[in-house]
RNA sequence: GGCGGCGUAGCUCAGCGGUAGAGCAGGGGAAUCAUAAUCCCUUGGUCGGCGGUUCAAAUCCGUCCGCCGCUACCA
């Protein structure tokens, strides 16, 4: 059984959960199920990052200690996990013994390998945006303060700093880059992320001495470690380094890094450099996802167009959410939520396509199969055309699941949905009932042997719906993976009897 | 300024050298098993503008316009 890791962004607890941190996880959430679906050995991580001086000064207004502001809000980052379904194995947090000590022994490893060296630093320095700028990067303020491109305060900073030889690995990142093509997905990002390396690197700096909270760096009273190299060891510390003779150590190299398309540089430029630095594989691939706009606006805190996944659950349900995430905007790209397109999804796809079509073969096996999984006679080229592709599903998923492009996966499994429909309008069953009861238990029994198929290749997106469907058609929980397909399933098994999987939403009368 | 991407039906997008496609929306019809759901047919585009290569271009090349991303620099 091949092994599969895959990893969320560890999410920095200085924020509250949103929308696109909902969206990374619940995209490594399907990967990770698709994959155990497959047979494979997943390890799916998500976790939180809670060092830095942005956590360390939010502490500090919110008049309690770091570890304290950390905890409250690494639970609301558990929280929301647990609340959208996520199967992570492990949940890590950057302030655990595990991982200090993890990172502790990366950075021994660097130093004992000469890509570390101690100097100072000096420059335009962004608290908020945790990270140097050059002077030609910055503008002005009303006014006159100088500001950093994101529009953050700098402030001038010089301070005794160790840095990481990152510009003698220009060269074998360039190599690396052109030996893995799919190392950096989408492709745009790929170009763009090369194009910067080649464009030359400085070395970086990655330790501070000017706030505490943060991992020490060993030896070096005074000095934490720069919070991205603290962040990035995150998915190595949880695989158990530097114990690399550890179960858990046999995951290496990740198979899969999920990222906003704000966090490429640090995965696919400098986490690979360090990796190789300390003589550890890179990992094999970083998939940028983009951002949601809501109803084209940018979703921010001023403008209090914050879209919180929590509430939207609440409303139509975590699986149509799920879906409509994945469904709506292809990954990678940027994309605008709605209600309105959310509703129009479920309606559409989720309760007139999918539902509305479990809901009519099921009440027409309990009405007149009673309430028994009918038995096959013989098969048409209709029936075996419609076997067919629904019997294929899975496999015409994979390939667009290991580009992350789950939008296609989805369209794959609503053609073979789409032509179920045809098919049921074409056998018309409930006309077959009063001239030909045998025929008409065979197109029952296909469709119930397309619906199975369908629901397994849909639970990793909607996990708990594709569950009631497969209990109403009578599938053991246990033979809910791709391999069980292949075992035909049991004629005159009792089914339960048929309840609708998605609701159409029909918005509440406006009682102002 | 450099590098790159995008611009195709009302909307979202696919196609990337061989007589314009899908889904949604719009129009017509059928059916009535079903969550008033479904199915069939259909309206609709000079494929951003202009020029070139080719027997043939949405598809290749050049150029212009408009958006967007990354990056650099000037003051």
């Amino acid at each position: 059984m091949s092994r599969y890791y895959v990893t969320t962004p560890i999410y920095y607890v200085n924020g509250a959960p949103h929308i696109g941190h909902a969206y990374t996880s619940i995209a490594a959430d399907v990967l990770a199920r698709f994959k155990r679906l497959q047979g494979h050995d997943v390890f799916f991580l998500t976790g939180t990052d809670e060092h830095g001086q942005k956590v360390e000064k939010a502490a500090a207004e919110a008049g309690i200690d770091p570890q304290t502001f950390a905890d409250r809000n690494a639970a609301r980052f558990r929280d929301m996990s647990a609340r959208m379904g996520i199967s992570n194995d492990d949940f890590i947090r950057t302030t655990e013994a595990r991982h200090k000590d993890g990172c502790a022994a990366l950075w021994r490893r660097l130093e004992a390998s000469g890509d570390l060296y101690l100097g100072h630093y000096e420059g335009w320095y962004a608290v908020r945006d945790e990270a140097f700028y050059n002077e030609g990067e910055l503008t002005t303020a009303p006014d006159g303060r100088p500001l950093a491109p994101s529009g953050a305060p700098v402030e001038w900073v010089r301070e005794p700093s160790y840095f990481f030889r990152l510009s003698a690995w220009q060269d074998r990142l360039l190599a690396f880059y052109e030996a893995n093509p799919d190392f950096i997905g989408p492709e745009s990002r790929r170009r763009e992320v090369t194009s910067f390396v080649r464009g030359g690197l400085t070395d970086l700096s990655v330790s501070r001495t000017t706030f505490s909270w943060g991992i020490p760096v060993p030896d070096a009273p005074g000095h934490v470690m720069y919070v991205w190299l603290d962040a990035l060891a995150n998915y190595v510390t949880a695989l158990g380094y530097p114990d690399t003779d550890g179960a858990r150590w046999a995951y290496w190299p990740a198979d899969v890094h999920l990222v906003g398309k704000d966090i490429v540089r640090f995965h696919a430029v400098y986490w690979p450099a360090f990796l190789m630095a300390a003589g550890i594989a890179p990992p094999r691939r970083v998939s940028t996802n983009g951002w949601w706009t809501v109803d084209g606006e940018k979703m921010s805190k001023s403008l209090g167009n914050v879209v919180d996944p929590l509430d939207l659950a609440e409303t139509y349900g975590l699986d149509p959410l799920r879906y409509f995430l994945l469904r709506e905007m292809p990954f990678g790209n940027d994309g605008t939520i709605s209600r309105r397109a959310l509703v129009a999804r479920l309606n559409t796809e989720l309760a007139n396509d999918l539902g509305n079509l479990a809901q009519r073969s099921l009440s027409l096996i309990a009405r007149n199969c009673g309430g028994a999984r009918p038995a096959r006679g013989m098969l048409t080229d209709d029936d075996r055309e419609m076997l067919g592709a629904a019997a294929a599903l899975p496999a015409a998923m994979a390939p667009a699941i290991d580009r992350q492009a789950f939008h296609e996966a989805l369209d794959e499994a609503w053609r073979v949905i789409r032509a179920a429909n045809a098919y049921i309008d074409r056998q018309a069953p409930w006309a077959l009932r009063k001239t030909d009861t045998a025929r008409m238990a065979t197109v029952l029994r296909v469709l119930a042997d397309v619906l199975r198929p369908v629901a397994v290749a849909l639970w990793p997106f909607m996990p708990a719906s594709m569950d009631r469907l497969l209990d109403q058609l009578g599938v053991a929980p246990g033979a809910r993976d791709f391999a069980a397909l292949a075992e035909e399933l049991p004629d005159g098994a009792s089914l339960p009897p048929p309840q609708g999987i998605f609701p159409r939403h029909v918005e509440p009368e406006d009682g102002a």
